[in-house]
Parts: C-alpha cells; structure tokens; sequence
DNA sequence: CATTAGCATCACTATATAGCAATATAGTGT
DNA sequence: ACACTATATTGCTATATAGTGATGCTAATG
C-alpha cells in the first residue's frame, strides 16, 4: 500500500505474512528469539510447545523469511531473520494499549 | 514487545489483530477505504465481495477498531479507524519487496 | 400499514490449520 | 553396523472461519 499497488497477487503475499505473526505460538517464538538464537530443542523448553508442532511452526516463519536456520552437527539454530517484526508488534502493541485506556477513560473518566 | 510485556494474553490479543490483517478481502477493504469512507453497497461493488460476506467482514474490522462506522438513514458508512494500518502494510511490502529483489539477484547475479 | 432498500445475522458447507502421536531422516558416538 | 539424539515429516482429529443463501431488522417511502 501506498507506493505498492494491491493487485490480487500482493494481497495475498501481503496476507500470508500477516497470517504467520497470526498465531501466539508464533509470536511466542519470535519474542523469544529477540535476544540470541536458539536451537529447537531450547525454544522446546523456553515455549512449552510440542516438537512436532514448534517444527512446523519453524517450518512455516523460514519459508517466509521470518527466521535464518544454521545447521551444526545434530542442532538446527534459529535466529531472527528481519527483527522489523518488532516493529509491526510495536504498532499493534500501542493499538492495544490505546484502546484499553480509552476503554478505561469510558468506564472511569 | 520492546517495552511490551508478552504474557499469553497479550499474545492473543496481538494475534488476534494479526489475525485480522491476514485475509486478502480485508486488506481489500482497507485499501478502498484509503481515502474516503463509503457504504456497504459501495464497498460490495468495489471489492466484488458479497454482501453477507462483506458485512461480516465489517464487523469484525469494527470489534478489533481498524474501522469506524455512521449511520445516516438506511446507509451504514464505513471509515478508517485508525491509518497505522498502512504503516503496517508498509513494513510487509518492502519485505515481499526485499525479497524478490534478492531471489532476482540470485538467478541473476 | 404495506412495501422496499440497506445492512446484519443465521445456518450451513467447504477448507485450512493447530496440535498430537508415530515414524522418518540425519548426524554422533560406540 | 548399532544405538542414540535432534529435527523433520506424515497421518490424523478437532476447531476455526470464509463464503453463500435465507431470513431478520430497521428506516424511509407511498
């Protein structure tokens, strides 16, 4: 949008990406990878989410460029591949926030 | 994130938004509402979408506060609500961007 | 009051996907 | 070659939701 035209084709690779970060577990993943990279089985253990299932969900943030992999010996290590997620989290967290005060103002003014 | 704490609420809370961005007749709708508001007849013959479709579209825009409604008479007006979305957008498309010009570099270097 | 127009809602179907268990694959050490 | 470990993949079930047609609701009009 703005300078980029919304063919039929852009809305969906524009869609894609945000039904990725549509998904806590997603997210979860993200965060805590905001600091260091990880190996599956430490982000197993920091998330709490099953194998099979954080492996998919790794699966699908690589293949849309969310997260670099690194392979060494038996460990696949996860790193953050673009951190403007942060920024799009930012926009949407300051959404929230302002809604909750102005839900706030409402009920207390 | 950043100064945001990510307890599993809020998680769902910024999911939930993502979730909302994550559908091609949404950000269809966003798109025509860039630079004026319009009914939802307006919206239908613009998008193509169909009505029923359309409206719950709309509400669900609206519970989430992307978009603004006025009623006058038999027409229900449909407005942006808040223009970060295009902010948002922004970021996405010079990924998508970002990436094609490095797959071009690829096979073309 | 009856009719019509614009929008919302309901009931339903079809599709996508999160989560899980089981299995497969690949690297490491014995 | 064998056993073990870390990931990936597959097959499955359960759930969510996009789309559609029918129906409901409300406001304008005759």
């Amino acid at each position: 949008m703005g300078r980029y035209e919304l063919t039929g084709e852009v809305l969906e690779l524009v869609a894609q990406r945000f039904r990725a970060l549509a998904e806590p577990a997603r997210l979860q993943i993200i965060d805590a990878l905001r600091n260091r990279e990880m190996t599956v089985t430490e982000l197993g253990s920091k998330t709490g989410l099953g194998q099979a299932n954080l492996s998919k969900h790794l699966q699908i943030l690589h293949n849309l460029g969310f997260v670099a992999r690194r392979k060494t010996g038996l460990f696949v290590h996860y790193s953050l591949a673009d951190r403007r997620v942060f920024q799009l989290c930012e926009i949407v967290c300051d959404r929230i926030d302002g809604e909750a005060t102005s839900r706030r103002r409402l009920l207390a003014p």
